[in-house]
DNA sequence: GCCGTTTTCGGCCCGACTGTTTTCAGTCG
C-alpha cells in the first residue's frame, strides 16, 4: 500500500467536498472538506508522519471525524463515506462542474433527469437538443453552456503565470491612459503570483463606470463579450484567457483591490475576524456593524493598508495571501520581510553557448550587468549529458581560462566557474573531486528517474548530497508544469539532508518549473534549509524570469536572509559547503 | 464537519450578473 502525501489526502477531500455539494449536502458540511484539503496542501510536514503521532486534529480544519477519515486513507487508500459517496454520484460528473455555466445544482440535474456522468456524455446532451427542455433551461442558457463546453477544450488547463502578466500589463496600460482612470491593478490569483493562472481580474478606480465598460469592450485584445454590466464587464481574449474588468469608485479601490485578490480562503477567513469584532469588510470598504445587524458607518477602504489597519493588522504580501498562518501572523504583527527583487544580486543557475544556450559568457555577463548584478555563475551542462554537448574537462579547461580573462578585463559582474552535474543512477557525478574541486560553486540535478519509485530517486539525491562538493541541488522535483509531473521524492527526507549537511536547495525561475514550489520551500525553511535561485536561462534573456523565482521565494516566506542570491560575493562563498 | 475571549450548540462571508423566475435561483469569484 503505497503511502498517500498531503496532495493525495487533499485531492481525495477535495472530491468528497465536490460529491457533497451535487448530492446537495449542507453548504458547511462540503465546504469544510474543501477547507480542510486547502490547510492539508499547504502542511509543512507530512500527515502520516502526524497520524503516527495522534495530532492530525493539530491542522487546522481537521476534526475528530476527518482525522479518522485520514487514519483510515492512510491505511487503506481510501475512505467509507468517500466510496459511498462515489456510488451516489459518478465522480466524472465533478469534472462536469469545470465547464463555465455549469455548477453543482445542473450537474445533478443533467445526470438525474439525462443520466450525464461525464463532460464527454454533457457533449452529446448538447447536440441532442434535450437540454432545452430541462426546468429553468432557456436557449439562452443552453448557449452559454455550449460556449462554456467549447472553452473547457480549448482552454482546460490554465495558462503559465509568464504567459498571463504580459498581457495583463499591456490591457492594464491601455486602461491607465484613459483620462476617467484613476488607477488600474490586476487582482487575483496574477497578483498572488499563482505558478498558473485560470484568468485574469482587473480592478479599475473611477467616477465614470460607463465609460471604464465601453472601453474594455472596446480594447483591440477583446475577441468576445461575455457579460457587461454596470460595473463588471467580462471578455474573452485574442490569446484565450478570460478578463474580468471590476470598477469602482477611487474611496473604495483598497477594498475592491484587497476583495479581488484573494484568495478566496484568505478572504472568507478574513471577513469572520472582522465579524468577531462586529465590523464587517466587503468590496466596498469596512463597515461598523450597527447593534441591530444594518451596515452601519463606513470606516474606510481607500487603500488596502486601510482595510487591514482597520481590522487591526498588517498588510500580508499577496503572495502569501492563502489562509495558511499568514492572518495570525499579520494580526500579531510578526510578519517575515520577504525577499524583494530588489535584493537580488546575482543568478546561480545560467548556461552558455559552450552547450546549449543561444547565449555566449559574455551575452550573459552583459545582462547581469543590466540587471545590476554583482556576480553570475555559468552552469553549463557536464559530462554526462552528451545529448546536449557536456562539457569534456578538456573544454573546461578552456573555458575556465575564458573567465579568467574575462574577469581580469574590466569591472563587470564577476563570473563564477560553475557546472550543472547529472545525479547519476547510484547518486554519482559527472566527474572526480580533483575537477569538482576546481569550480566555484556546483549545481547538481536530477535529469531522468521519473519512472523509479520514491525510494530509489530519494536514494540518488540523499547520495548526491552527500558528496562535499556539491553545492546546489538543481530543480530538485523535476516537474515541468503541465507536461511532467515531479519526481516520487520523499522531500522531508531530502530537505532532512540539506539541513544536516548544509546543502542548499534551488528554486529553478523557468517559467515552466517553479522548482522548490511554495509548499516545499515552507519546510525547508522550518529545517534552516538555504535556498539558491537559479533561472536555468539558455538565453540571455531567461535571466529576467528571476521575477518568477523572486515570486515562487515570497509565496514560501522565504526571506533574504534565507537566500543565497540576495548575498554579496564573499557571503556567497561561505556558505558554500566547499568552503567549510 | 469544524469550532469557541459572545457559544460545546448554533453558528459558519458577501455581492454582481444572467436568465427565466413572476419574485428568484444558479453561477461565479
Amino acid at each position: 500500500m503505497p503511502e498517500l502525501d498531503n496532495v493525495a489526502i487533499a485531492r481525495q477531500l477535495e472530491l468528497m467536498g465536490d460529491l457533497l455539494e451535487i448530492a446537495g449536502a449542507d453548504k458547511f458540511r462540503f465546504l469544510s472538506y474543501r477547507k480542510a484539503a486547502n490547510s492539508i496542501r499547504a502542511w509543512p510536514e507530512q500527515l502520516s508522519a502526524l497520524a503516527d503521532d495522534g495530532r492530525l486534529t493539530e491542522v487546522p480544519g481537521i476534526g475528530k471525524k476527518l482525522a479518522a477519515s485520514i487514519e483510515e486513507m492512510l491505511h487503506r487508500g481510501t475512505f467509507a463515506e468517500l466510496e459511498e459517496a462515489k456510488k451516489a454520484i459518478p465522480p466524472g460528473l465533478v469534472e462536469v462542474m469545470d465547464i463555465p455555466g455549469v455548477g453543482p445544482k445542473r450537474a445533478k440535474q443533467f445526470y438525474d433527469k439525462l443520466g450525464v456522468d461525464s463532460v464527454g456524455a454533457l457533449n452529446k446532451m448538447l447536440d441532442s437538443g434535450k437540454l432545452e427542455k430541462l426546468g429553468g433551461m432557456g436557449a439562452k442558457s443552453v448557449e452559454n453552456i455550449r460556449k462554456g463546453h467549447a472553452a473547457y477544450l480549448a482552454h482546460h488547463g490554465r495558462m503559465l503565470l509568464m504567459d498571463a502578466l504580459p498581457l495583463a500589463d499591456r490591457m492594464v496600460e491601455k486602461l491607465e491612459a484613459l483620462p476617467s482612470v484613476v488607477r488600474a491593478v490586476p487582482a487575483g490569483s496574477l497578483r498572488r503570483m499563482q505558478e498558473t493562472i485560470g484568468d485574469i481580474d482587473i480592478i479599475v478606480a473611477s467616477d465614470e463606470p460607463e465609460v471604464v465598460m465601453a472601453a474594455v469592450r472596446d480594447l483591440p485584445v477583446v475577441a468576445e463579450v461575455i457579460a457587461s454590466g454596470a460595473t463588471k464587464t467580462s471578455v474573452l481574449t485574442t490569446s484565450g484567457p478570460q478578463v474580468d474588468v471590476r470598477v469602482v469608485r477611487p474611496d473604495e479601490f483598497g477594498a475592491a483591490l484587497q476583495y479581488f485578490t484573494g484568495s478566496k480562503e484568505h478572504n472568507v477567513h478574513l471577513r469572520e475576524i472582522a465579524k468577531k469584532r462586529a465590523l464587517k469588510v466587503n468590496e466596498y470598504g469596512v463597515f461598523r456593524v450597527g447593534e441591530d445587524g444594518s451596515e452601519g458607518q463606513r470606516l474606510g477602504g481607500a487603500s488596502e493598508d486601510e482595510v487591514y489597519r482597520l481590522l487591526g493588522m498588517e498588510v500580508p504580501p499577496p503572495e502569501i495571501r492563502h489562509d495558511t498562518g499568514e492572518i495570525d501572523a499579520a494580526e500579531a504583527h510578526e510578519l517575515p520581510r520577504l525577499l524583494e527583487s530588489g535584493d537580488i544580486r546575482g543568478d546561480f543557475h545560467v548556461h552558455s553557448s559552450s552547450t546549449d544556450s543561444h547565449s555566449t559568457i559574455e551575452e550573459n555577463r552583459a545582462m547581469a550587468s543590466e540587471l545590476g548584478y554583482e556576480y553570475v555563475v555559468v552552469t553549463d551542462h557536464a559530462y554526462d549529458l552528451r545529448m546536449v554537448g557536456g562539457l569534456s574537462v578538456e573544454q573546461l579547461e578552456e573555458q575556465w581560462a575564458h573567465v579568467d580573462r574575462l574577469n581580469a578585463e574590466d569591472s563587470g559582474p564577476v563570473v563564477l566557474k560553475g557546472i550543472e552535474l547529472n545525479i547519476g543512477a547510484d547518486g554519482g557525478v559527472d566527474y572526480g573531486p580533483d575537477v569538482l574541486a576546481r569550480f566555484d560553486l556546483c549545481v547538481a540535478s536530477l535529469h531522468s528517474g521519473w519512472n523509479e519509485p520514491a525510494e530509489v530517486v530519494t536514494q540518488r539525491l540523499l547520495r548526491a548530497m552527500e558528496n562535499p562538493f556539491v553545492d546546489i541541488i538543481g530543480h530538485p522535483t523535476g516537474r515541468v508544469i503541465g507536461r511532467r509531473d515531479p519526481l516520487s521524492l520523499d522531500m522531508d527526507a531530502v530537505l532532512a539532508k540539506a539541513a544536516e549537511t548544509g546543502t542548499i536547495m534551488e528554486v529553478n525561475a523557468y517559467p515552466d518549473r517553479l522548482d522548490l514550489c511554495d509548499t516545499h520551500l515552507r519546510l525547508a525553511r522550518r529545517l534552516g534549509v538555504r535556498i539558491a535561485i537559479g533561472t536555468d536561462a539558455h538565453r540571455a534573456e531567461h535571466m529576467r524570469y528571476m521575477r518568477y523565482g523572486v515570486a515562487t521565494c515570497r509565496r514560501g516566506w522565504i526571506s533574504a536572509e534565507e537566500c543565497l542570491n540576495a548575498q554579496p560575493l564573499d557571503v556567497v562563498r561561505s556558505w558554500l559547503r566547499r568552503s567549510r
